[in-house]
DNA sequence: TCGCAAGCGATAAAGATTATCGGTAATTGC
DNA sequence: GCAATTACCGATAATCTTTATCGCTTGCGA
């Protein structure tokens, strides 16, 4: 995908506000970080095209959109391997209330975060997607309480 | 905050869309939507306007800058109560390797996902903000073997 | 030491965003 | 039931932002 990413001190600078808000106009950006508004578009095209920035997206608060409740689940595969995973990968990848899942080690084998727009909702997901599944020996569900810490910066240098 | 969200269906669509790439060019969401891009523009600041659109990042992949680590930490608190919780939140807040946080129901009152750029970082990170910390009785760490699913959309409607 | 490549700022050209307008359809109040 | 009001559209014009082009400086290698 590239040869070698070298970022700079200026593109240090421009990842950390980018991550924060891609709202500003690059002319307030080029006086933050001390360059020319040209610079700047240069090299926010560069780390667009390196896959630095990997998208720009916008954040809606679910509770906004009807779903006000959050679930981390845990789940512990039948047999871990490969073809077991993918197969949840799939099936993940077809469900708009899974909206981020991770493969773990330890207990269990995967961290699913999941909206719900009741405990409804949930239930049935939760039957469709794992009581249900062959694949799945068994799951544990943790209900968010509070969002502590929201979606933040990856630290840059 | 606001006094009544009312979506119609073209706000959903652009949500839809915003919420996967917000580097379009207006002129080809009005075209995917239905709409003329004027028409594009004032719903899209009105979402802005009334948080709907909370805010709008560039995503970038950890590994990208050197943090080719993740981990999904479970910890359990000494005495659970909203002072130790907004303790812990104050904490998070000054560690930048600290990405994400839920406060959760179950064995567990914290989830913590983190960034490391080995182990020994990680190592010397948790031991600060866990082993170390006399409002935690204990942590677990689940090292994250693969992102199955990236942070998506929360679903519109 | 010279030439080349990378990268800057300034400016100009192109493109995107916002403001303004008149028109239309739905909603409210009489 | 009908006029007035409101909400929202598209079209166009004005503004602002982004991209392209240029000539210049600086650092590096032959």
């Amino acid at each position: 995908m590239n040869t070698s990413i070298s970022l700079d001190d200026f593109d240090r600078r421009l990842l950390r506000l980018l991550q924060i808000d891609t709202q500003r106009s690059v002319a307030a950006i080029a006086e933050a970080v001390g360059l020319s508004a040209p610079a700047c578009y240069r090299r926010i095209r560069r780390l667009r095209e390196e896959g630095v920035i990997e998208r720009e997206i916008a954040i809606v608060r679910p509770r906004t959109l009807g779903w006000p409740l959050s679930m981390i689940v845990m789940v512990t595969l039948e047999r871990e391997g490969a073809r077991t995973i993918d197969e949840m990968i799939r099936l993940f990848a077809l469900e708009p209330e899974v909206v981020e899942a991770w493969n773990v080690t330890g207990d269990h084998d995967l961290a699913v975060r999941i909206v719900a727009r009741d405990m409804e909702g949930y239930d049935e997901l939760a039957t469709r997607l794992f009581s249900a599944n062959e694949h799945v020996r068994s799951f544990k569900t943790l209900v968010v309480i509070r969002h502590v810490k929201p979606l933040s910066p990856v630290p840059v240098e």
